[in-house]
DNA sequence: CTCCTCACG
DNA sequence: ACGTACGTGAGGAGA
């Protein structure tokens, strides 16, 4: 919000945020002089504006300590960079491509026919007219019937072809959107520069474009292994750090919940209490599949919870799912409270707000839309959890900058993982800098629960030993 | 250009 | 009755 109104194109006239948008994206050496006239009255022109906007929606404090401080520190990353291996990953491009050819070759003859398997059209004609697999009943509403993971893993109990094209999608995104082009964008140093948007969110994280360097696989094997392709500079270790489920931690904080305070106070395992109180499976026999659903019911509550959402993650019907979230509430009171007083409050103003006070509008909490209205709901409830981890965080980036700088360190952060930092670290400043960048984090304010992060080093972003 | 899909937190 | 889990960005298809 913040920055929706500091840049975003809706709030200015075309031609100024086209100038802004250019002249963002562009390295400074190849913006010519022209451009620069036209950036230099773009910000004489929305200054004041912008002033105003961030004034009348008391602002000033996330601008002033958050966001303003954060610029610098940004650009000093991009212009870092990373490092990747670009043999490693030119090698996987091989093996990549025989794989997928292999694969498809497979699904031309299973299924009997030649057709593009990257359009989602041919594919639903293949799978539901020709071959004749039953259309899922909840996804024929569009024109194209879905072809979306969730329905292929359905297909996957009737025949065998649904299956080898989710791997034939897994090896084309993973070949097209990291392998291929990240070699491609590699300066001489083998760094790749991201451009992290400042500006663009709703919730006031970060984006990162040209590339995206904040969605690097990492939960699948053959995904990771792209990881093992982002290493260390000359002389250092690649040190990570990043904070356990500080989403949920700021639930505990905001709601004051008994429960859920209590068990980040002693350190207890959330996922495993949440199944003890939600399913009743007492903690000592519990199986992973248990911890996992009620993983998702924890997942559930930071994202607003939907009876529709859970059983559609759970795969169970929603009447179950609603008994669930229930019983959760049932259990963890503060929880449904603090909900309850924060919608109220949205419906008043017409707007949440995180920790620093960074504002988004949600009118649709008041429309006679129902579904309008359950979205506005749950962005509601999200907004403040998201958004307030974010301003955690950047906080925390502002402050280890400061401090890298003010030891004369030749440690560098190169990256933000909405949770998570990026380091290139000299061998000899490993456990200074561990130190340091684990206790900014977790001490970056003082909350009614701890705030913890785990620290990993290694010498790429895949093999990191704490 | 929009839509679909899927990579991440 | 309806029908979505929250927040992003990129590549390919098809118009």
């Amino acid at each position: 919000m913040l920055y929706s109104y500091l840049i975003n194109p809706t709030h200015a006239s075309h031609r100024l945020s086209d100038v802004a948008a250019r002249f963002s994206d562009q390295p400074l050496q190849e913006t010519g002089e022209r451009e620069l006239t036209e950036a230099a009255h773009a910000v004489e022109t929305l200054t004041p504006v912008l002033r105003d906007d961030v004034n009348a929606l008391n602002e000033r404090e996330v601008y002033e300590t958050i966001d303003l401080p954060l610029a610098p520190v940004l650009l000093r990353m991009e212009k870092e960079g990373v490092r990747i291996d670009s043999a490693v990953l030119n090698s996987m491009s091989v093996t990549l491509g025989a794989e997928i050819e292999r694969v498809g070759e497979e699904i031309f003859a299973r299924s009997g026919h030649r057709f593009n398997i990257q359009s989602p059209r041919q594919l639903g004609d293949v799978l539901f007219n020709k071959m004749g697999l039953p259309r899922p009943l909840k996804y024929g509403k569009g024109k194209v019937v879905s072809t979306a993971q969730d329905v292929l893993e359905e297909l996957a109990a009737h025949n065998e072809v649904p299956r080898m094209v989710l791997e034939y999608r897994q090896l084309a995104k993973l070949k097209s959107n990291y392998v291929d082009s990240l070699p491609l964008l590699a300066d001489a140093e083998g760094r790749v520069h991201t451009t992290f948007n400042q500006v663009g969110t709703a919730t006031g994280r970060l984006s990162s474009t040209n590339p995206n360097l904040q969605n690097i696989p990492i939960r699948t094997e053959l995904g990771r292994e792209i990881r093992a392709a982002f290493i260390a500079a000359p002389g250092c270790q690649l040190l990570s750090a990043d904070y356990s489920q500080i989403e949920l931690r700021l639930m505990a904080h905001f709601s004051g919940d008994p429960l859920l305070t209590q068990a980040y106070k002693t350190g207890q395992d959330i996922h495993t209490l949440t199944a003890s109180e939600v399913f009743g499976v007492p903690a000592g026999q519990m199986s992973k599949e248990t911890r996992n659903r009620a993983k998702a019911v924890n997942f559930g509550i930071v994202y607003g919870i939907s009876p529709f959402g859970l059983a559609a993650q759970l795969g169970i019907d929603q009447h179950e799912a609603r008994l669930y979230i229930e019983t959760y509430f049932e259990r963890y009171k503060g929880v449904r409270a603090f909900i309850d007083r924060l919608l109220d409050e949205t419906r008043r103003e017409q707007r949440v707000k995180t920790m620093f006070g960074r504002v988004r509008p949600i009118p649709d909490i008041q429309s006679r839309n129902a579904n309008l209205r359950g979205f506005a709901e749950r962005t509601a409830v999200n907004t403040p959890l998201q958004g307030t981890a974010a301003d955690l965080i950047k906080l925390a980036m502002i402050r280890i900058d400061t401090k890298l700088a003010d030891r004369k360190l030749q440690s560098r952060m190169t990256l933000q993982v909405h949770d998570e930092l990026l380091f290139d670290v000299p061998h000899a400043e490993v456990d200074e800098v561990r130190e340091l960048v684990q206790s900014e984090l977790e001490h970056v304010i003082e909350l009614n629960v701890p705030l913890v992060a785990d620290v990993g080093v290694g010498a790429n972003w895949r093999d990191l030993k704490s």
